[in-house]
DNA sequence: ACATTAAGCGTCATGTTGACGATAATAGCC
DNA sequence: GGCTATTATCGTCAACATGACGCTTAATGT
């Protein structure tokens, strides 16, 4: 038998749609080992701590996000022994869509913080692999789920969202069929009353997310 | 600052069909905290065992069962401060959908090991949090992926596989129109050639799993 | 042989999807 | 102002999917 004690972290998948890519905040690491190599920014759970909290405040602490603007959900656990050198590392992984932040990053351990495309390569430790499974997520998750409701500002037109899914999905989509889903579909969005010209052609009626959890039907991808 | 370093357990919320219910394997506790109550089975990670050879190794331990034979993945980590009295425990459950095993639960720890229906309310620790996020979750798979099959034995004829449907969701389906869906969903069985007389009625054709791992169209819960 | 049971095929009205035409409402340009 | 480019929104239609349900087939039990 052996010990079966490890440290714990908290490592964060935070994405958001920036100049029409899906990026990924990334920090650089200033000690070894990876010194240098871009990470996902997380850190130690705290001893009277629950894992959810931890995944709460770092996001604060790296974004000066509130829990409450975007989704925050557990992703995965990552616990290989090998994964990180200086010994036993359970890491929980932390998925967050947010949208395009207008405060830019002001915290303090933000310093080192940037957004990066998701494509970008090369990560410390194992964090392809948890950038890769964090992407892949979201990916499926608009599909059943109104949470590309997540990407865009409190309120938003049905361009807005389909750019969103089109990001996401790496794909284009039909705006009048995209239309006529996203309305039709029970609880997803809710119009305001409002509307906006954005940046030429006829003004959009702005939205709000709806009450739905889940979209029935669901927006399969193509 | 903290200690930062907690004991690693892995859980297993493992399902299988029997007697037409949803049932889930649950151990006695031998000791204290929770002395004599149901809970889930699992053990500590070990030094050298990444998190899912330590899920497979207790699958087996605990069924006797080669984790080829079902379908086996992480569920979520649990973590809150006071979950186990004893100090700061991180448990990664894991969640397994099994066939209802021929083989009687062989294995040495399996002694006190029992099916219970999935309702069985008053488990110790979080454990009845844990198990009612893996039903669901296998509610929700039912839905967008072929995993009814890994409730299946090898072979098994459609009702066999409606029974999985109409079990887990707590549903009746109708056969003639589940025979058209799961028949023409792309990969999702491929036909044996062989056929069975189950008790009366015309003998079913059976099949084994295909190759799809994901439905299109998918199955929505009524 | 006949009733009973369940498998598997067919039908039909309704709903959903994808492709794409048509109209509406704005900005920019002359 | 009038014209054009651009985007939002509505509408149409064929193809496909779904739910309700009838019918035939091939077994078992009596």
């Amino acid at each position: 038998m052996t010990l079966n004690v490890a440290a714990v972290t908290v490592d964060l998948v935070l994405l958001t749609i920036r100049q029409g890519t899906l990026q990924v905040l990334l920090v650089r690491r200033g000690i070894e080992p990876y010194l240098s190599r871009w990470a996902l920014p997380g850190g130690f759970v705290h001893d009277d701590e629950d894992l959810d909290a931890a995944a709460i405040r770092e996001l604060r602490e790296e974004t000066g996000v509130d829990s409450s603007a975007g989704h925050l959900e557990q992703l995965a656990t990552y616990g290989a022994p090998g994964r990180d050198p200086r010994g036993r590392v359970i890491t929980v992984a932390y998925l967050a869509l947010l949208p395009d932040l207008p405060a830019p990053v002001a915290g303090s351990d933000a310093a080192h913080a940037e957004w990066r495309p998701v494509d970008e390569p090369e990560l410390a430790f194992d964090h392809d692999r948890i950038l890769a499974d964090g992407v892949e997520r979201a990916r499926a998750k608009l599909e059943y789920t109104p949470l590309a409701t997540a990407f865009c500002a409190r309120e938003f037109t049905v361009a807005d969202l389909r750019g969103v899914y089109e990001t996401v999905w790496r794909t284009k989509l039909d705006p009048r069929n995209f239309h006529r889903k996203v309305t039709t579909a029970e609880g997803f969005v809710e119009p305001t009353g409002h509307s906006v010209t954005r940046d030429r052609g006829r003004p959009a009626q702005l939205f709000r997310r709806g009450p739905a959890t889940l979209l029935h039907p669901p927006l399969l991808r193509p």
